[in-house]
DNA sequence: TTAATGATCCGCT
DNA sequence: GCGGATCATTAAG
């Protein structure tokens, strides 16, 4: 018989359970993107709550970051980056997958942040039925897989993550330490170090 | 290392 | 409109 229990790390919790404001989300990015690692995402379906707690996100930020989907201007795709922050931006990619980031700053100024990897707090049952093929222990380490664990897709794309439907959340967690690093996969813009992580197995990939 | 798989966007007609 | 390149991924080989 295999063991597969996983070791994550382990939240000992006060009992609060704060949503984040816009204020949260309107502030620059980087500050964004590094105070949202140790927040959990909220996903309130018919079915049942999901929620996971961010450990890997990444930063793009702005027409003049050649990785950001704004870096062509502002087109039908991206338009969402560019109204405040505090809403949902999800777009499908590679064919198969969507990806979820959260758009931050204000209006006028399109950035966002591409979250990347969680671990499972409530729901895993239905993040099962959600990826609806056989499946690891590890659903959510990726930014493709965790919207398919959560069901997210285009139709949640623009969310106000303010409303009750799809949000985050203090829960008083700390992360342990968060490092930085390079983007993941793309080829423009590996100079900033705007991706932000603490160390996980929910991580999507090590660099060497 | 590479195939899978389709929306998006650009540069043309 | 149409053709082709691109793509913030993933799992299999």
């Amino acid at each position: 018989m295999s063991c597969s229990l996983i070791v994550t790390n382990k939240p000992n919790l006060p009992n609060i359970k704060m949503k984040l404001d816009r204020a949260f989300y309107l502030r620059p990015t980087l500050e964004v993107a590094g105070d949202l690692v140790g927040k959990y995402l909220v996903y309130s379906t018919p079915s049942g709550i999901i929620s996971a707690r961010l450990v890997e996100v990444e930063a793009y930020i702005g027409e003049n970051d050649p990785a950001c989907h704004a870096a062509v201007g502002k087109t039908p795709r991206n338009e969402i980056m560019y109204g405040p922050g505090g809403f949902s931006y999800i777009y499908f990619i590679y064919g198969m997958y969507h990806c979820l980031n959260v758009v931050t700053e204000q209006e006028g100024f399109p950035a966002a942040v591409l979250i990347r990897g969680a671990e499972p707090e409530e729901g895993l049952a239905l993040m099962r039925r959600n990826f609806d093929k056989p499946a690891g222990n590890r659903l959510t380490n990726g930014p493709g897989k965790l919207c398919r664990a959560f069901g997210l897709n285009r139709d949640e794309n623009g969310l106000d993550l303010t409303g009750s439907k799809l949000y985050l959340e203090d829960r008083g967690y700390k992360p342990v330490k968060i490092e930085r690093s390079r983007r993941i996969g793309i080829k423009k813009g590996l100079g900033k170090k705007w991706r932000f992580y603490e160390p996980s197995p929910f991580i999507s990939v090590k660099l060497k």
